[in-house]
DNA sequence: CTTGACCCTAGACCCTAGTCTAGGGTTTAA
DNA sequence: TTAAACCCTAGACTAGGGTCTAGGGTCAAG
């Protein structure tokens, strides 16, 4: 029943909170994702609430298909507070990752869609093509490839 | 001479159309995401066309985010000639998944342009907010008691 | 008939993204 | 004052998804 404001977390708390473990904060410190935390005189780091926020981003990044690395891009886009060409070009190159990544689960959607609907009655299964959808109708060639 | 068309490839044409590696086909037959090819006389694997857009597929949907179990169960959707009921199932389970992913890009998407157009201009690209686009507007985390 | 481009299997190896010890310090409630 | 419940570092280990190597067969061209 504090009723002082907490205004840093614990690494345990923030992990809690983020759903993610203990290990995985201090993994993704090492790697540049989350700056170096302040620390308390004994050494235990201290966290500002919106870290959770952060991590929060990172789980669901990668859900879609992102890499540690590129959501380290995506994360930087955002603290980097110069640099206006980079952002400008960064944001673009990612956009367009998007772009394509929305489209690709269009297709899928609207494939699964007539699996369920038109497919799952009476009819052949077999008639409904999943994969076709993901590979006629999308990106003619566009050798896409680098994911940075 | 032959111009008739090539009704089989062998693993290596298959791989280089499909864009990924030899070795990639094999583990890819190992973990029964293609289905075991017919064989040459002296053991050699010959694949129909149709194998090219299935590696095709397999890989966008790994950069959906998608691990390879997932797709598994989305190629058997296909595969499976009988099971309704469990194609019913599966198919409005990934309905969910996809949907999810959709909004989440949309709303990095959002983010993204907010940074693009009113942050790279002179002002502080830091007052623009990747992260929260992620985490404010989505998910609605239960255990948020945030007391003010 | 040999050289290069293919193909085969089995198994070792690698990178990513964590996860789990081992060994030890701190804080707090009973 | 001691046990639970935290925190620390360093380094070993794991699972997923491949990639590479060794050792060997096949085939077309020169």
């Amino acid at each position: 029943m504090s009723t002082e404001k907490q205004t840093s977390l614990t690494i345990g708390r923030t992990a809690k909170q983020a759903g993610v473990t203990i290990d995985t904060i201090r993994f993704y410190e090492h790697r540049g994702l989350l700056p170096m935390p302040q620390r308390t005189a004994n050494g235990y780091r201290l966290y500002p609430p919106e870290t959770v926020s952060r991590l929060h981003f990172i789980r669901r990044a990668k859900g879609l298909g992102f890499t540690l690395d590129e959501i380290h891009t995506l994360l930087k886009l955002q603290d980097m507070g110069g640099a206006k060409a980079d952002v400008k070009a960064l944001t673009e190159h990612k956009l367009k990752q998007i772009e394509i990544k929305i489209t690709d689960l269009q297709l899928m959607q609207d494939a699964l869609r007539k699996l369920n609907t038109q497919c799952s009655g009476t009819g052949n299964v077999s008639n409904c093509p999943i994969i076709e959808t993901l590979t006629v109708n999308s990106l003619p060639n566009s050798d896409n490839s680098s994911t940075e």
